[in-house]
DNA sequence: TCATCAACTGATACCAGGTGTCAACTGGTG
DNA sequence: CACCAGTTGACACCTGGTATCAGTTGATGA
């Protein structure tokens, strides 16, 4: 599990400054448990909402720490983006439709295809996205009694 | 490959009724070689451009059409989604971060990957997304000396 | 401790892509 | 050819995201 100090020392070992807006941004996301929206951190942090925090910089911030791998950034079954800050390194997610709620998994079956695809069309991979979609278990039970939840 | 009147038949069979702006979406769609957006359709045959057709019913039309997987709807390198009309069935695409060509591949490592990751997380695994990205080989080229083409 | 200044911020305006509405229209059927 | 559910498209609207730029501030070193 990441902290506010550990992630605050990657921005500095890379050259960020550590900027108060930054600090908050970084405390908040630590807080998520589940995939969030920059919208959402918008609606949380904001200016006016909960923080002061300008949407111009909350964007650039969550590129930033997607930049550093302190966040990965999914994309969730309606075709949006969010945010996940699970742990370093690369992982994808199979993600619920219902709830949102993100498992990780480390295996990326992509990697071995890599070399195949590069001979065989000639093209010079950099880069791949994979998500997985489906139902979490709670979302499971609820669909057989009521609509799924929502946080 | 598809034609316009397989397409026409797919529609009807499937309770669809044939009208003439969807007509002519098929018959735009079908002419292109590269993925394309719904905005460039839009640009193609939207009301006022080359065509009169509304840009609700465009969009409509795309959804449709990739619901019976007559398109398919990828994803590109800058996030946005793209249609590509090859053929029928399962496949996932190289995209060029260039110039947006893609290539098909049909080889889906996810699906043996299923069985394991919903017993592991208990999710009932529903759908995938896979796009790999990277640079084909005339772009390959053209970044030595100027960049990139776009079309 | 303080002066300096590049990095950074955030208000504002803007934009693209996409959706909801609804009166008018039309393909297909009998 | 009358009928009407399915469909259309103009329009207004919305969300997520970006460009700009004058003002602010963290880090550095004197
Ligand atoms: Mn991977
Ligand atoms: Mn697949
Ligand atoms: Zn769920
Ligand atoms: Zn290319």
């Amino acid at each position: 599990m990441l902290t506010s100090r550990d992630v605050e020392a990657i921005l500095i070992q890379h050259g960020y400054r550590l900027t108060r807006p930054r600090a908050a941004v970084v405390d908040a996301v630590l807080k998520y448990t589940h995939p969030f929206t920059a919208e959402q951190l918008v609606a949380d942090v904001g200016t006016g909402k909960g923080g002061s925090i300008g949407r111009a910089t909350i964007y650039r911030t969550l590129e930033i720490l997607a930049s550093l791998d302190v966040l990965t950034r999914l994309i969730q079954p309606d075709g949006h983006p969010a945010y996940i800050c699970d742990s370093l390194g690369h992982r994808h997610h199979i993600v619920c439709s219902g709830c949102g709620t993100a498992v990780a998994f480390t295996f990326c079956p992509v990697q071995e295809l890599v070399p195949a695809l590069a001979r065989d069309t000639a093209f010079e991979i950099h880069d791949h996205l994979l998500e997985v979609f489906g139902v979490c278990p709670s979302c499971q039970v609820s669909a057989t009694s009521a609509g799924g939840p929502r946080a």
